[in-house]
DNA sequence: CGCGTTACCTGTAATGCGGTAGGTTTTGTT
DNA sequence: AACAAAACCTACCGCATTACAGGTAACGCG
């Protein structure tokens, strides 16, 4: 056996498969996931529904593979993050309204009964708030200027997070979501320049 | 020309489409808009879903009359309202999680293209908005303690509610929503006590 | 070259969807 | 009683959806 040329064989199907993926994140996008059929992303990567099936057995195993390219890509600043690179995440995030659409849109629909992401975001929420509360406690320590303890305040600063972001996907003119986040950090007692 | 008895004629219509607008409700919170579909809201009132359509023309004019239904539902408060009385809102709604869900569905909905409830949300929260900024306004002035105006801090409220209300209806036994909220408003420097 | 695996495709089943057409029963008015 | 209108049903259409089955062409390997 051939390591290079086997390799080179599994990589050609991984990027395929992440090139599905990358579609199925712009189709779930525009038309959610109830809304996004098999046919409409397969058509934007050149294949059928069927093609795609052979790569991804059933629609909601494209959704796992959706998702866990969404943890893939927000792991990176997970080791270490404080509070002034959150805010420049927002900005960043600013600019690329696609992927924010997406997971918006997944959110929104996992509150609805046997959603296949609904114990996903439930899962990742309870791992986000407790690294929101560590990023706070890096910060302040055990208490922030307000009083408010770190793991009170967490959830706060994701609800701000969510709630700027559905504001903003609506009506990005009338909302402008770096600032306002800066305006919650001030809030919390940071001083943002 | 009877008007006591054509007025009851009439009322027993609008029961009925009442009847089936709180059907509907109850399905777009457990499958969303896209995935309620008229047969299932029209078993639930016990009619057919031919029968359903003579009352509501399309599924759109039902999602319009589900949205005026919410209109009409918080129009009462919209007069008069102040910061405590929305914590004590925040607190009545925790014990409601069906309409929560309903419209944090559609919200995450309406963010996709085409989405016919798309304009409605748009235009209501720049409304919302506005009635934060004055209720903040009427509370604090032209300045909250922290500094901001009151047109800045009401997207910032608003968007508190929102996701504090995702991370409820995903996780009730983490998330303490009135709490969180009471918290908030402590931020903004109001004592809620 | 021959062979197995991968990557597709065509064909099709099974189901569900919103909506139309047209008839029938119920109800209210005169 | 006669008529009209509202309420509701059966029957159907056309389309979209996920998924399965089976065939085929290309490719890499020994």
């Amino acid at each position: 056996m051939s390591y290079g040329d086997a390799m080179t064989a599994r990589a050609r199907s991984e990027e395929r498969r992440a090139e599905i993926v990358r579609a199925a994140l712009e189709v779930i996008a525009e038309r959610g996931y109830r809304g996004a059929s098999l046919t409409s992303v397969a058509e934007r990567v050149g294949l059928t529904q069927q093609g795609l099936l052979h790569h991804f057995p059933t629609k909601e195993a494209l959704l796992v593979a959706v998702l866990q390219e969404r943890d893939r890509w927000d792991a990176m600043p997970a080791g270490r993050l404080r509070l002034d690179l959150l805010a420049s995440l927002v900005e960043y995030n600013a600019m690329r309204p696609a992927i924010i659409q997406t997971f918006s849109a997944l959110l929104g629909e996992s509150v609805t009964e046997d959603h296949p992401a609904r114990a996903y975001f439930t899962e990742r929420y309870v791992g986000v708030r407790a690294g929101m509360a560590e990023v706070l406690r890096a910060e302040y320590g055990d208490r922030l200027p307000s009083g408010l303890t770190p793991e009170r305040a967490a959830p706060l600063l994701v609800a701000i997070l969510d709630g700027l972001q559905y504001q903003w996907l609506l009506d990005p003119e009338s909302v402008d979501m770096p600032s306002a986040f800066r305006d919650f950090l001030t809030l919390l007692g940071e001083s943002t320049d």
